[in-house]
DNA sequence: TAACCTATCTTGTATATACAAGATAAACTT
DNA sequence: AAGTTTATCTTGTATATACAAGATAGGTTA
């Protein structure tokens, strides 16, 4: 080892500053930061739970609730007995690309369209004040947009989003796809999770998209966080015929 | 509410027998048992902390990190100052991941079951050899495989095998799912691909999945390499209505 | 009526203490 | 030399206690 414990620790403990997150997230931090930094690479040992107390300053069970969790995340291997090491980087990425239908149907050179259809703005159901972590009695908008490549729709997007993060954002022209940019702007999204599905579409569903009854569907819900909060869930449906999802892992 | 809180935890508390397993991870258990029979139904809200200490004669710490993390699996959802309630379910699987259906079953505590249709030992077509990379007169296998999770078909694996970098794959044993090992083994996958779309499925298809003729499925088609050379192909047919895709991106 | 407290519920975090259990190296026996 | 024990390090879990902070119902006041 090239390293010295105690001089580990010297570099670790200043990056434990002041700040409202909880401890044991500042503890997480510092220790990702000294792995994405290269300082503490693959397979090295890190300092043992009790250093860690002693260099820091903090209970041991705020350290093992760290390390637990960066475990459960992938990022340590702990081993009862032994001691705690930096996990192999794992290969990451799939599907992240598609965030914007809009740049999509640019990107295949056709032309791109949105007809809103409705939009509201009421208060939070119970659902969808645990989704967006909001109060029930916190308005969302909730919007309605059928979006066309050459005329021909592809795609629904139901859309609910956090009025207090986003409070302009019916005043957004959504033919020209402004939403986006404008959720972008307000909230940049910073963390998203989707789970996709095959569905058949319902009888509205089928005239907005001019289907057949029997024509199976993907949908994609949504959702998209900013620092923590949630900032807008959305349905998006696409007829199996004219919408595929691709992604890639692993090689360059 | 049709349901009292005492009444909940009668029943919650016999799940906690004795086991070696630690007691946190028997609570969890125990409330993944209520969840999953149906008992907890979803948005519904679960006894609260408090309420399982005293049913449950555990410390109030340790019901904490059971709900935390059966929080963090997207199980439960929390909210500080109102309750716990439970998560719409999520029989999704990882969209990032190399996807291996046996696992992925076994981590949400199902049985896994596979049954070989059929394989055979061919040469391989024009448009196998191209996708292949091989030439038309090497010889693949074409298996067809239905996988069950607690005897409910899930999905239909149809796989074509480059017989020349696995020249043992029909040895294999595929109700244990043993291939999926044996070609991470031979071939470890270093790059992959894959292809969602929504299909209706063929009348075979919907017998061997056991689903009515109007049900759509999501079909996955990957293609996996090992260092430029095709391993593998598949194509992977699950009906809507017990499998979908789970992706995650930005955040930590 | 409307606005504002307040008691009391909930979850969230931090700590000290304790013991269990795996791993390992040094010391000890045979 | 080979096996065995032991001391001591590591992580893993369980508990009691404490306080912080969000949410809400009910009462009080203006």
């Amino acid at each position: 080892m090239t390293e010295t414990t105690s001089s580990m620790m010297n570099k670790l403990s200043q990056s434990i500053e002041d700040s409202p997150a909880p401890i044991y997230a500042r503890v997480k931090q510092a220790i990702c930061l000294k792995i994405n930094s290269g300082e503490w690479q693959a397979n090295q040992r890190v300092p043992s739970e009790s250093e860690m107390v002693k260099a820091l300053g903090v209970s041991r069970m705020t350290v093992n609730r760290a390390l637990r969790e960066l475990t459960d995340e992938g990022i340590l291997i702990r081993q009862q007995g032994v001691g705690t090491f930096v996990a192999k980087k794992k290969t990451h990425s799939a599907l992240s690309e598609i965030h914007n239908i809009a740049d999509e149907i640019a990107q295949r050179g056709n032309q791109h369209r949105a007809e809103l259809i409705e939009i509201i703005r009421t208060n939070a159901s119970m659902e969808e004040a645990i989704n967006l972590s909001v109060r029930t009695n916190h308005t969302i908008f909730r919007a309605t947009i059928v979006h066309f490549e050459n005329d021909l729709p592809i795609q629904i997007e139901e859309r609910v989003v956090n009025a207090t993060l986003a409070p302009d954002y019916d005043k957004q022209d959504f033919q020209q796809n402004e939403t986006y940019d404008y959720l972008m702007k307000v909230a940049p999204m910073t963390e998203g999770e989707h789970l996709v599905e095959a569905v058949m579409p319902s009888a509205n569903e089928c005239r907005l998209l001019q289907i057949q009854a029997n024509e199976p569907c993907l949908q994609i819900k949504r959702r998209t966080w900013c620092d923590d909060q949630l900032v807008t869930t959305a349905r998006l449906l696409s007829p199996g015929s004219r919408f595929q999802l691709f992604g890639h892992f692993g090689g360059k």
